[in-house]
DNA sequence: AGTCGGACGTGCGCCAGCGCACAGACGTCC
DNA sequence: GGACGTCTGTGCGCTGGCGCACGTCCGACT
């Protein structure tokens, strides 16, 4: 993890953004920013966490390991949320580790102003408290979707959930990565992966994956992606529009 | 769902058994003892939620049906927890639904009081805060585990978890909904459950499962269990003595 | 421009779990 | 105690994904 010299924006992070001027002032002398390298691991089961991750463009995922090396990632976050909910939530630290998938940048918060921010009177409990009801929302649909999908439908799902935290339509990275994200071998991403090709969804050379067509994409992807992507947009709609929305808002974006 | 007359013991479940008294009291009047029958729908997708259960005796399984129809549990909750999370986490509902899975008593908690309890400055909110951290390990590891583990071994670990949320040693389940629980065939289970049998781990008869031989089940079991376990041990140890713990303990029950 | 290492394609055999179909076996309820 | 419905055992063939072992090809670096 590198700090960097220059100035990017912290409300390029979607939690970061949807605070008020106010609060967003008493956490802006906390913020860190930082430059994360692929492949680098923020926290490994059991380790106490000293910072939550805000990302901007980094994308991190986190996963678990079992007792037999096998790797799968459960959730992934990006802009639109933040790593180290342990952090506010009790615990601390958790059964899984958090590692870079996606190089980019992010904003770090020491996990003091953290729990300080969360505890203060404000929107910012209730928008940590909401972004972690959407992150439970997304681990459970990976479970299911774990248990009942196929691989193709997997790597769908993921190549847009992925796109969606990705600046663009390319994504840096090998098949060998994605298969140890999804937890599947490598040759089976090849496979999916060729199949999608040849749909004309997708098109890939070497590290870079290139989505063309995102709705053929979408189509062929299980309903997951959309189930995730709708509770997302649900649960962290900006808040400071909160108030405007019908109560009904909820029932109109899931139809 | 029915109201009971007589008055069953709050504090078998461990949260509510957790409060300190003057919390406890605040609470009680809002407290309605209820019986779960087997198969009762406490929520289903979207709905909103308008009370928490804080099981005793009774198990509910959290799960989501997929668009096919196909179904898995993701997380169960017995006198350990509660069900209701999203209505203190601010979403009011979720993608999932949760069911009765083993017929008891449980408590009624409507979800303004919740909200109150959880607002209030007091251990309810850390105590809720910390279950919830809870069940996003549960959850991310039922994923690992349909990712990478045999239907024995889930079996295995989902005999051993619903036996302690059970009281007693035996499990009255049809063979047919302990696959539905796992997503799995009902064939596939009479498989697993007939080698458990042979091992002379656990012995069943027509909707009635006993376990025998506990520790054989665990070893035979992934380790997800044990994951589980000790990572529910570790947030929920009774908060009145949560001080006392050496900040080492984790590392000594986790090795 | 040549080299070399990492990334991708492909072809096996293998096996767990699925879907289907049917037979036995338990137990409950007349 | 007989009948019926439900639960459980078993036997197929099928397929998706795995593990392994190559071959190939891109592209970065000298």
């Amino acid at each position: 993890m590198t700090l960097v010299a220059h100035s990017p924006n912290p409300s390029q992070n979607q939690l970061l953004a949807a605070l008020p001027n106010a609060e967003f002032e008493l956490l802006a002398p906390h913020l860190e920013p930082v430059v994360l390298a692929l492949g680098e691991i923020l926290y490994e089961p059991h380790q106490h966490m000293r910072h939550a991750i805000f990302p901007t463009s980094a994308v991190i995922s986190l996963h678990y390991v079992t007792a037999s090396g096998a790797a799968a990632e459960f959730v992934g976050v990006g802009h639109e949320g933040m790593v180290g909910v342990p952090l506010f939530m009790g615990g601390d630290t958790t059964s899984s580790s958090a590692v870079v998938q996606t190089a980019g940048q992010a904003y770090r918060l020491d996990r003091h102003p953290l729990k300080q921010a969360f505890e203060r009177p404000g929107l910012m409990q209730g928008l940590l408290l909401r972004y972690t009801q959407a992150l439970i929302a997304q681990v459970s649909q990976t479970a299911a979707c774990n248990r009942h999908h196929s691989v193709e439908q997997q790597l769908s799902r993921w190549l847009l959930l992925t796109l969606d935290r990705a600046p663009g339509r390319e994504l840096v990275m090998t098949q060998e990565l994605v298969a140890s994200m999804l937890g599947v071998r490598r040759e089976s991403v090849t496979d999916a992966a060729g199949k999608l090709q040849q749909f004309g969804f997708i098109r890939y050379r070497r590290g870079h994956i290139t989505v063309i067509d995102r709705q053929g994409l979408e189509a062929r992807a299980c309903e997951c992606y959309s189930v995730v992507k709708k509770e997302l947009a649900r649960l962290l709609c900006d808040v400071r529009h909160r108030q405007e929305l019908p109560p009904t808002h909820i029932e109109r974006v899931g139809a």
